[in-house]
DNA sequence: CCATCATAGATTATCTATCATAAAAACGGG
DNA sequence: CCCGTTTTTATGATAGATAATCTATGATGG
């Protein structure tokens, strides 16, 4: 699930802080000073401002020159963007990836769909969630597309823990999982991609419920 | 056009690199030794480092720890990547934005298509094809969206430069443009967007004659 | 004799530590 | 409320240390 990026110091720093603005433990517009990570982190500041540039690539934090960088700010607006943006890419990804699907690849996407449903927290609902559709679309075995839908998936679930904290959360059955998985079961592509760009932006409805 | 993130050295060094390699100056696969590009900026290797990261998350270098960074390979299987992200991306931000259009934006487009049809080199043609598709979807206004297809337009004039480079290059009036801005022109934003798609994945084809 | 493996040296990325500079923020009189 | 000073902090330079990789040479075994 993760990249093992963490080989190098500025990559550990990165997944770590990282981890920490999608948990919401570091919130929005917090200001992040490159010192007092490194201290923490027991490196020096160059790393440090490597591991920066990383989580701006990602946009989970913004930089100003000479003023350093602070957490993305989290705005109703980007809710939007990012569900237009994964609707339209998992769509592209799953109508590669599902002429190669084995039943092992079926399988995989069914443990994480009742790994969902017996979620208790957020957090495992969030890990299942994205399990689900990295399986969904990994087999597509385009990179550029994985990775870009993986920095969405990753503000998405930033997005989906905020949300938790403001408004509460309990589990809930996932029933568009499975009629996506039904469809791809019944080899029926178009149908599967048509209620998979559904169900994205179902979510975003979820989320500004009076909007 | 450029962000003018030239503020910072990094950001410079970045530019600079980013540029030779859309261009070919730096073919694929070529290392990039840190040190002697810290040399020829007259730098340091700390920005060097920072900004091999952000080449890296634009996917112009890939990086393995432990032994730097080289240019990113350039193979026919990302060409039909780039282009399936591109016309689901750009169709995703056409429909946001042709809503917006004012005559302003409307004239803007047809500077940006005049010009393409006036170039006389390869240069030229690519500079006014990415302003065109610019134009087509700045209005939209999704930041995030908007960063990801400037990084997919500079994937795609590398591969057309080197298309250019390999089989030669003359000048020819893009009809696609023309009809695309016809129909936005007749408020049909639906056919602008299936217009818009397959121009992107006609782009393609041009790329692999024979595949 | 050739192939495979091992070891030594050179190269280079990575990181630390310290310092210098400059820009922005904070503060404090007028 | 504005203007200058001080403090903080980002940015970058430099020197050096460590470790991983690459290269090349030599040893061993078939």
């Amino acid at each position: 699930m993760d990249e093992g990026q963490n080989t190098t110091t500025a990559g550990r720093i990165a997944e770590a802080i990282g981890e920490r603005i999608i948990s919401g433990t570091l919130p929005p517009d917090a200001p992040l000073r490159q010192d007092h990570v490194a201290h923490e982190f027991h490196s020096s500041h160059v790393p440090v401002r490597e591991a920066f540039r990383q989580l701006e690539a990602q946009h989970l934090v913004v930089a100003v020159p000479r003023r350093g960088v602070r957490v993305a700010p989290l705005d109703t607006k980007s809710v939007k963007e990012i569900a237009e943006m994964r609707a339209a890419l998992e769509v592209v990804a799953l109508r590669n990836a599902a002429p190669k699907f084995t039943s092992a690849h079926l399988a995989r996407i069914e443990v994480a769909l009742v790994e969902g449903d017996n979620a208790e927290t957020v957090e495992e609902f969030e890990m299942a969630n994205r399990a689900f559709h990295h399986a969904l679309v990994a087999p597509c075995a385009m990179p550029r597309l994985l990775a870009s839908l993986d920095g969405l998936q990753l503000a998405n679930s930033r997005l989906v823990f905020a949300m938790a904290r403001n408004a509460g959360w309990r589990p809930r059955p996932s029933q568009d999982h499975r009629v996506i998985l039904q469809a791809l079961r019944a080899r029926n592509i178009e149908q599967a991609c048509s209620l998979l760009a559904r169900h994205i932006q179902t979510i975003e409805r979820l989320a500004l419920p009076a909007a």
